[in-house]
DNA sequence: ATGGTCGCGAGGCGA
């Protein structure tokens, strides 16, 4: 069936409830898998999605991170972790799985919500556990195809990592700064995921340069067209091969009460 | 102008 998936970083979904219903109402999406829900499953507003007659399953532990599927073509199979992802432990602390990952089949494609650990800096705990997270996530997503080449599955969220020059406003400024998105180790671990046969099925139809996913708060970062391109929607070769229209929503990062991130949107045809 | 923005949750952390 035709199919028309979102991913989109909300950055608090009870602080963005009406700005998320407008815009699943105005999209006409039929999935939309989210990022950063900050939410427990206590606080959710599952009703916001039901009374548009979607399904959605959440995954949230606390008030970071948290992933969740919308669907009202079928939600399928739920899966909240991937195979062997890896938990965080900070200064030697016990190690907590996070709410990163989570996946269900929605008309037919095997979708994943990613929220991709962020690094905070090259020289930060974080940033090893954000490549291994990203080298298993690769390893389990090439058995996938392995098991099924002709697999349906879209690989979506935010993968906080700029995989070209072209994806951040100055790449002088963050390679001055020493900035993480851009290092090689993150771009590797990127290039992995196409290595072993994923495909960005929206940058073709949303080239660069100055095509962005992301824009910070601060900084006047938006007005001045200073972002970055993060989020990615990537997919198994039976689907890429289906992908007929895709766009970025960057009307949506205008105004009072906007995530920083911008809704980025891909098409599927029969 | 040595700051500037958000959200969560009630001080500081994470982005």
């Amino acid at each position: 069936m035709a199919v028309k998936i979102a991913t989109w970083n909300v950055n608090s979904l009870r602080a963005r409830a009406d700005r998320v219903e407008a815009w699943l109402q105005r999209s006409d999406c039929d999935v939309l898998a989210i990022q950063e829900t900050k939410c427990t499953d206590d606080n959710f507003p599952w009703e916001l999605f039901e009374r548009m007659g979607y399904e959605v399953a959440h995954f949230g532990v606390n008030q970071w991170n948290g992933v969740a599927i919308v669907s009202r073509v079928g939600l399928d199979d739920v899966e909240r972790t991937f195979l062997q992802q890896p938990p965080y432990g900070k200064d030697g602390k016990d190690p907590v799985q996070e709410a990163r990952a989570m996946a269900a089949t929605c008309g037919g494609v095997r979708v994943w919500s990613l929220y991709v650990p962020n690094g905070r800096s090259l020289n930060d705990e974080h940033m090893p556990y954000k490549l291994q997270w990203l080298d298993i996530l690769k390893s389990e997503a090439a058995k996938w195809l392995t098991i099924d080449p002709e697999a349906q599955i879209a690989l979506t969220g935010d993968w906080n990592i700029a995989p070209r020059d072209e994806d951040v406003w100055d790449i002088d400024y963050f390679r001055n700064a020493e900035l993480t998105h851009v290092s090689e180790p993150e771009r590797e671990a990127f290039r992995a995921f196409e290595t072993v046969g994923y495909t960005d099925v929206v940058r073709p139809f949303a080239p660069g340069p100055g095509v962005y996913t992301y824009w910070d708060y601060t900084q006047l970062r938006f007005p001045k067209k200073e972002g970055m391109r993060i989020d990615f929607i990537l997919t198994s070769p039976a689907l890429a091969s289906r992908a007929t229209g895709a766009m970025i929503d960057r009307e949506e990062r205008k105004g009072k009460g906007a995530s920083d991130h911008a809704p980025v949107i891909v098409e599927f045809a029969d």
